[in-house]
DNA sequence: TGTCTGTTTTGACTTAAGTCAAGGCATAAC
DNA sequence: GTTATGCCTTGACTTAAGTCAAAACAGACA
């Protein structure tokens, strides 16, 4: 197991001494597609871990409108805010695939991060991190229309992976949901958006034609 | 200065020598009414606690909007993200009245949380709480209309200050800001709810008196 | 190959919220 | 007391996005 926690950056650069003793707290838990890991308002007891799988994050409403907050993958954590700041989930997980996870209980891991300062500041890193992608989507829910949040997401990729033509790994009705809006208007801004010569859209296979075009629209100066 | 840190709840259950540790670190600044502290994107070298005054923490668009995503007061840090993940502000700080703050150098803070474990957990624990309250953010912007949004910062201010009737401490431009809408629409909102009984406001003065149609219109299963 | 299911797209219509202009109100300054 | 300024409210109009229904598409399964 202990190799399991080379996967996470977050652990990856601890002493072998520390990596140990997070071997020996954590523990391995199975889910499988569509199965909840936890429902907003669950207490939580401790944190996860995914080492394969995927796991949306989200929050819904009572009328049954969801906003997906993020998807998960492996060498990612998540539901770390219950461990230091109140014990309720903010938000639901649920698992996309099937999928494996390693558990890291509260008590044990509030003990670890006190012997080893070098764990807080980690997380704190990785806080800090989430906290910015949070600032961001507020940004784009009240600043931002449709078209320009749709801009913004493909320039990141494009910004992350380091070209103009990707695989996106979303279908569209989770992308809609990420992006804050429904199905039925994504299709139309995409088509839009192909119809003018901003992107080749094909499925989950994306180009981007006009780079500029898109900064242009990510910012609002130009509209669809 | 010592006493200064005594204001911040953060730092108040540290122990004597780590407090004087953080005192030694620390610098006063001053600000006017209307001065910026800093911009979005402004490269960041520590971060700031409030001794005196208020500083509206907002993001804005080219096009001139804007999204108010927090307003601190005495007792309070902010732009602790720059000190932990990356090294730009990821919004702009503005003092919106005459402000003391304090500043503490990122290096320095860094190493005395590499000695000071509980630092660590405690900085934790505010991140959290402010991830919560981003996420919550999120959650209203993407699943709930602006009369939803009101009752919801109403029904919170009540929770906190548990009492029905209180003062509201931004001004209703202010409170647009913050609940992502303008104020011609925010004053609509309130006009409505005054008439169909939910409040009684005079000013910044708010009296709710309907609380449980407050939480069904908060929950959005009536509108109005 | 046909059927089933989930996803995506399209059309017609409705609506919450924004835009723009203007008037009213309250407070501060002279 | 008058004027100026900032804030708030109101009216008329526009629009981005949502709602609802239905059709088309793609992939899985028998």
């Amino acid at each position: 197991m202990s190799q399991d926690l080379q996967l996470f950056p977050v652990f990856a650069s601890l002493e072998p001494d520390h990596q140990k003793a997070l071997s020996a707290i954590a523990g391995s838990r199975h889910f499988k597609a569509n199965q909840l890991v936890f429902q907003e308002n669950d207490p939580g007891e401790g944190f996860y871990g995914i080492v394969q799988g995927k796991v949306k994050i989200f929050k819904s409403s009572p009328l049954g409108k969801e906003h997906i907050l993020h998807i998960f993958g492996p060498g990612e954590i998540f539901a770390e805010v219950a461990v230091f700041a109140g014990r309720n989930f903010p938000a639901t997980a649920l698992c996309l695939e099937d999928t494996k996870l390693l558990f890291f209980p509260r008590k044990q891991f509030r003990r670890l991060i006190a012997q080893n300062p070098d764990l807080g500041l980690n997380l704190l890193g990785l806080l800090s991190m989430r906290l910015r992608s949070m600032v961001a989507k507020v940004e784009e829910l009240s600043l931002k229309e449709v078209p320009a949040r749709m801009a913004t997401h493909l320039l990141l990729i494009r910004e992350n992976l380091g070209r103009d033509q990707f695989h996106l790994d979303l279908n569209k009705s989770q992308l809609a949901g990420f992006l804050g809006t429904i199905p039925e208007t994504l299709s139309r801004v995409i088509r839009k958006m192909k119809e003018e010569g901003f992107i080749e859209i094909n499925g989950k296979e994306v180009k981007l034609l006009d780079v500029p075009g898109l900064e242009e629209l990510a910012a609002g100066v130009l509209r669809l």
